[in-house]
DNA sequence: TCTTCATGAGACAGTTTTGTAGCAGCATCT
DNA sequence: AGATGCTGCTACAAAACTGTCTCATGAAGA
């Protein structure tokens, strides 16, 4: 097929597709899964030809499109350096690791991509998941909540922080850090 | 007389609506938006051409489930006495009320239906940031936070109660605790 | 300058979904 | 039993969306 050869030799390729996964990302994240191609042609101002020709059909942008924010997401995790950081540091290194992913995380959320769960579970998951353990563990965070709870109860303090700048009612330092101390100081032991 | 022949003249369609409704909600908030009237007629065991009868079109099924969703939702909140209750408890109850009414919510809350926002800020949303506001001033919640965002951040917790007992990892009240002993904990002044 | 190639525009078929309409069966109420 | 009216079934038209294809244009690269 020509499309491959096209990828591997020219930059140019991968640039646009690029281009327009970033602004389908945006559009699909306003509009919700209701969005067409067309929208999406649009809102990456392209026409919905050239949106075909880089990703053949609905199922594969939203496939390229989970595994960039995925990877985009454990990037930024993974350079977070969770490991060496005390709990309070990682979790607060974890919230401003993920709203910075902010849109294309709720794109992921909203419809149901999943990506694939095992990578989301190994690159995104796992590391965070680890912090809560070594925090249940050390007796800093409470014990009477598993981790898989705190993890959930943390997403959900991460969402409220996305939706609060998203309505422009903070700006996304203060945000994070609202959430951050929120989940912190409730996840906290006594 | 009034009253009975009003309750014995009309009830079987009102019934039958109601049932639709019901089902309704339930096969919406599992499929997401991506259920035809097919989906939504089938699960509630009629026909696609009855369901089309009470609901003349996707429109007004989706806002009557809105509207429906709403008025519960207002019912428990106003049941539930928060003015002459302590913050603390009040909190408590709202999550009860909320996670109670929990499948209907999270179809508002996927979709962007969103009733009447007016409505919602005057039966679900007032009310709420009263029992913060109120938190704040008395100095039980930290003052460092408007009630707004507290609110938002407090809507996290919801949400993050409901994934976990859709997800089978927590019963309702197990989930709605830990949401309400988190978020009180994480919002509580030091 | 000349070639190459991505692009936009638009037509097109196929599929899914929507909303309407008619008709026959059946349950409920009197 | 008889009348009313709700229901399911089926067919149907219209719309929306998808995915494909062709062709002319214009810009980037040799």
């Amino acid at each position: 097929m020509r499309a491959t050869s096209a990828a591997r030799g020219v930059p140019r390729y991968d640039r646009t597709a690029a281009a327009i996964l970033d602004a389908a990302a945006h559009a699909l994240s306003e509009h919700g899964s209701n969005a067409n191609m067309a929208d999406v042609a649009g809102a990456a101002g392209v026409s919905r030809a050239t949106l075909y020709r880089y990703y053949p059909d609905r199922e594969a942008l939203l496939d390229a499109l989970a595994s960039h924010a995925l990877a985009e997401a454990a990037a930024r995790l993974a350079d977070a350096g969770l490991e060496r950081a005390s709990v309070e540091d990682a979790i607060e290194r974890i919230v401003r690791a993920l709203t910075a992913v902010g849109d294309r995380y709720a794109v992921l959320v909203r419809e149901q991509v999943e990506a694939d769960p095992d990578e989301i579970e190994r690159l995104v998951a796992a590391p965070m998941r680890a912090v809560f353990a070594r925090g249940i563990e050390s007796g800093l965070l409470r014990q009477d909540l598993p981790a898989e709870v705190l993890l959930e109860l943390f997403g959900g303090a991460l969402v409220a922080a996305l939706k609060l700048t998203e309505r422009g009612r903070l700006g996304l330092e203060e945000a994070s850090a609202a959430a951050a101390s929120v989940f912190l100081d409730g996840a906290r032991a006594r």
